[in-house]
DNA sequence: TTAAACCCTAGAGTTAGGTCCAAAGTCAAC
DNA sequence: GTTGACTTTGGACCTAACTCTAGGGTTTAA
């Protein structure tokens, strides 16, 4: 009852990227099938099918090969001396992490400010670019002056 | 009363960048400097200030330079018959803002999973890879399993 | 048993987003 | 009136992350 392996074929439709990137990775230790045919075939499991999710996912919210090879890597043992490190490069990464979580809301409202204003909005014509909505938000502080 | 510009040097010193890549910028189209002094130099005013922080905020959040030129460009006239398109952008710019938001949070949580689950957490090894964080974390679901 | 569809490797090429350099002009201060 | 810190241009170079090509082996369905 072994598991279903993929041949990269496979795997590549499955998770939407070129089988040539699924060996670019491999080529840059992000994602070693765990088995080879006979023939030399690359065979995927169902870890490395998560594992290149992480990867692709990673990628997606900005980290870089670089990184997320160093996240893959990550691993506390029992006997564990080098937690210290893996806590402070972790935390790093949730730092800014938030940080730029931050700074997409600050942008989603601007983009939503501008969605709004533009088609049909009450105002017709005064935020009509990305850097006006911006300065809208922005004039617009903690106590909305356009209010007062 | 004519508002205070600054040379290249001193907009780069401002928002961290080199004078190289306000240069890049305006050679493909994102920045231009409103005046040159009478030598040629660049003078840039505080709209201009505005604009670079928002292209390095919407750079640091993952749009390409393609992406923010055509965001930047985005202006709703009175007249508007382009309004459509441009919502329709914008809206479809926000969906993918949004989505990638979510999976920053999906991997924050994963993070913050490693992080807690490996210095002096109660379960010392348990937890102890990101994909094992990650796995941790599908398998307490909607109804967290381990509570069961 | 052969054609279509798959897979392999090695290495060259591409794109985005800078970064570096050389040769030369400008400006403030001493 | 020259030194030093600034600026200009054009063009070469760089890195990350693919993407493509050539030349060849494998599998499967007809």
């Amino acid at each position: 009852m072994s598991e279903k392996k993929l041949r990269i074929g496979e795997l590549a439709r499955l998770v939407q990227v070129s089988q040539d990137t699924l060996r670019f990775y491999e080529k840059h230790g992000l994602l070693t099938p765990s088995l080879r045919s006979q023939a030399g075939y690359r065979l995927y499991s169902q870890a490395d099918l998560e594992r290149v999710g992480f990867i692709l996912s990673a990628k997606r919210v900005g980290f870089t090969l670089n990184e997320i090879h160093d996240l893959l890597g990550l691993e506390v043992t029992k006997d564990d001396k080098s937690c210290e490190d893996v806590k402070r490069f972790v935390d790093e990464k949730l730092d800014n992490l938030n940080q730029r979580i931050g700074e997409m809301q600050r942008i989603q409202k601007t983009l939503k400010t501008l969605s709004d204003a533009c088609c049909g909005g009450a105002e017709p014509a005064t935020h009509c670019t990305i850097l006006e909505a911006l300065n809208a938000q922005a004039e617009s502080g903690p106590i909305p002056r356009r209010l007062l």
